[in-house]
DNA sequence: TCCATGTCGATGCACTTGCATCTATATGGA
DNA sequence: TCCATATAGATGCAAGTGCATCGACATGGA
C-alpha cells in the first residue's frame, strides 16, 4: 500500500544527492588509498580530536559528532590507539569511562589525510561551482538535515 | 605537503552534502528495517530490472546503473535469485554471461519496498522544499557529478 | 588455426559492520 | 544501605564488503 507519493522533483533531486554523495566519496577515498592513508573515517575521528586539544573527548561525545554508531566508535579508537595515533585515559569521576586524546603522531595524520582530502574537496566541490552556488548549496542542504537549520 | 586548499565554503557545502546524504539514507534504511524489507541497494536493481523489461540485463550493464562494484552485484544478484525476485537465464551469444529478469515476486518486492522508499523521500526531500528549490539543488548537484551535467 | 589478450562473472580470504548482548560503573529512590 | 534501572563502552557472532584472483569464454591478429 502506498501511504505518500513523493513528487518527481523531489525523486530527481533524491537520486542525484544519493549517487553524487556516493561517486565523491568513492573518489575521495581512492585518492586516500592511492595515498596509502586510512579512511575518511579515520579523518572525522582524529578532526574531532584535534578540535578537543588537549582535554581529549569522550567516546560517547564523539559519537554524536561523527555519525557512527557506537561499537564502530568502540572499534576505530581500538584501531587508531594500536597505530599510536590516540591515546586512551581513565577519567576520574566516572569509573566507566575514559577520555580519549590525540597524539603527536595523531596530529601528523590528520594533516596528511587533510592533503588529500582538502584537494578533493576542492576539486570536486570547490572548482565545480561558484562561491555564490557553494553558498546557495549549502543553504537547501541545511534545510534537509534532521532537523533543519532555518538561517 | 598540502598540494590545493578547499575553500571555507566549498569545506562547508562538502560537510553538508555527506552528513545530510548519510542521516537521509540511514533514515530510509531505519524505515525498511522497521517493515521488514530488504535494504535500499535491493530496490536499485530491482527497479532497473523492472525498468529493462522482459530482455532483462546483464550483469554488466547493471553495474553502470547502480554504482555498486562487480563483486557486490555477483552477490547481490545471488541473494536476489535465492529470493525468488530475480531469475537468470543463459544468453545465446555470449557464452559467458547471463541475462537478469525480474520475476513477478520480484516485482512485488519493488512496490512493497516503493511505499516505504516513497514515503521516505517525500518526508525527508519533498516537505522540506519548494518545488523551485528542489529544481535547483537538482541543478546544483548535476554539476557536482562528474562529468557535470550543464543543463 | 592458434595463441595472446581482454571481458564476464564468481569466489577465497581478510577485514569491517550490524546486531545483540555483556560487564562494569553510576544514579536515584525506597 | 540496598536494589532497580540507566549509561559507558566492549565484544561474540553472523553477514556484508574489498581485494585479489580465478575459470570460462570471446576476440583479433599472426
Amino acid at each position: 500500500m502506498m501511504r505518500k507519493s513523493p513528487s518527481p522533483a523531489a525523486v530527481e533531486a533524491w537520486g542525484r544527492l544519493i549517487r553524487v554523495s556516493r561517486q565523491l566519496i568513492e573518489k575521495t577515498e581512492d585518492a586516500l588509498k592511492a595515498g596509502k592513508l586510512p579512511p575518511l573515517a579515520w579523518y572525522d575521528v582524529l578532526h574531532e580530536l584535534a578540535e578537543a586539544g588537549e582535554g581529549g573527548l569522550r567516546p560517547f561525545e564523539l559519537i554524536d559528532r561523527v555519525l557512527l554508531a557506537q561499537y564502530n566508535v568502540s572499534r576505530l579508537l581500538a584501531r587508531l590507539e594500536a597505530d599510536g595515533l590516540v591515546e586512551r585515559l581513565a577519567v576520574a569521576d566516572d569509573g566507566r569511562g575514559q577520555t580519549v586524546r590525540i597524539t603527536a603522531d595523531g596530529r601528523d595524520m590528520r594533516r596528511r589525510i587533510w592533503s588529500v582530502y582538502g584537494k578533493a574537496i576542492a576539486e570536486l566541490m570547490g572548482d565545480q561551482l561558484s562561491s555564490k552556488e557553494l553558498e546557495a548549496l549549502a543553504t537547501l542542504l541545511g534545510r534537509l538535515r534532521q532537523p533543519p537549520i532555518t538561517q
